[in-house]
DNA sequence: GCGACAG
DNA sequence: ATCTTGTCGC
């Protein structure tokens, strides 16, 4: 992919709201395409010790699902986990993940929240913004910027997520008696492309199966590059 | 002031 | 997310 890449990165939460809300003033929800032909997920691991993050994105042909290429790279973790600033711990490795892939995507899955998020721009439409690619986000729970009613037990149920009396994402049972995952808008985007997009892409499992493959993809690669290190360090 | 809080 | 063993259930 091609993009520009951020050069100033926050180093403190104060400096991070403001990027954040430069961020959130540049997001579109009116969807760029109809049907995609190639979808991107991405996701991450920690390193033993949690300050190396791995990235990993896939890409995969839609509708049928087959990974045609993957990207991954690694790098120190430079920002403290504090929710709803995630984009800034795992972004910029992400990105570059993101920036190695020789295909272009027509949209990205994002494993974290678009719109449903406290300030309106978590990681999938900060992603979204930067690229100005549409992305989705997609994962296994809420922040504090959000409630939905009770979802039926049965796949397929969905009840929306509300914030500040606004729809934000829903709440989606993509299992029978499985907690449900949440969903929401990420960038040039509606809620029901991004509800359908995600639900033509389950594959059996919780997660869609892009996302699941970016997520094996990444344990992966941590496990290749920790393993290399070691024998590297022994001599 | 306290609690809740994607990964 | 990571660390960590067994264990309950489809």
């Amino acid at each position: 992919m091609n993009f520009s890449f951020p050069h100033n990165w926050p180093r403190t939460k104060r400096e991070a709201y403001i990027i954040q809300k430069e961020a959130a003033d540049k997001i579109s929800l009116l969807p760029d395409i109809d049907t995609p032909k190639l979808i991107a997920a991405v996701d991450t691991a920690y390193g033993y010790g949690g300050e190396t993050v791995y990235a990993s994105a896939v890409v995969t042909t839609f509708p049928e699902i087959e990974e045609i290429e993957r990207f991954s790279r690694f790098g120190p973790v430079k920002f403290p986990y504090v929710p709803g600033l995630l984009f800034f711990r795992e972004g910029p490795v992400i990105l570059e993940a993101l920036a190695g892939l020789q295909h272009e995507p027509d949209i990205i899955i994002v494993h974290g929240h678009g719109i449903a998020h406290p300030h309106g721009c978590g990681m999938a439409s900060h992603i979204g913004v930067l690229c100005d690619k549409p992305t989705i986000g997609c994962c296994r729970k809420l922040l504090n910027s959000g409630y939905h009613r009770p979802v039926q037990t049965q796949k397929g149920s969905f009840q929306p997520v509300l914030f500040k009396g606004k729809e934000v994402g829903i709440a989606y049972r993509s299992k029978d008696n499985v907690k449900p995952i949440f969903i929401s808008p990420g960038y040039k985007c509606s809620m029901e492309q991004a509800r359908d997009i995600i639900i033509r892409n389950l594959r059996g499992y919780r997660l869609p199966e892009p996302l699941r493959l970016a997520h094996l993809s990444a344990n992966t690669f941590k496990r290749y590059i920790e393993k290399k290190q070691n024998s590297h360090h022994l001599r």
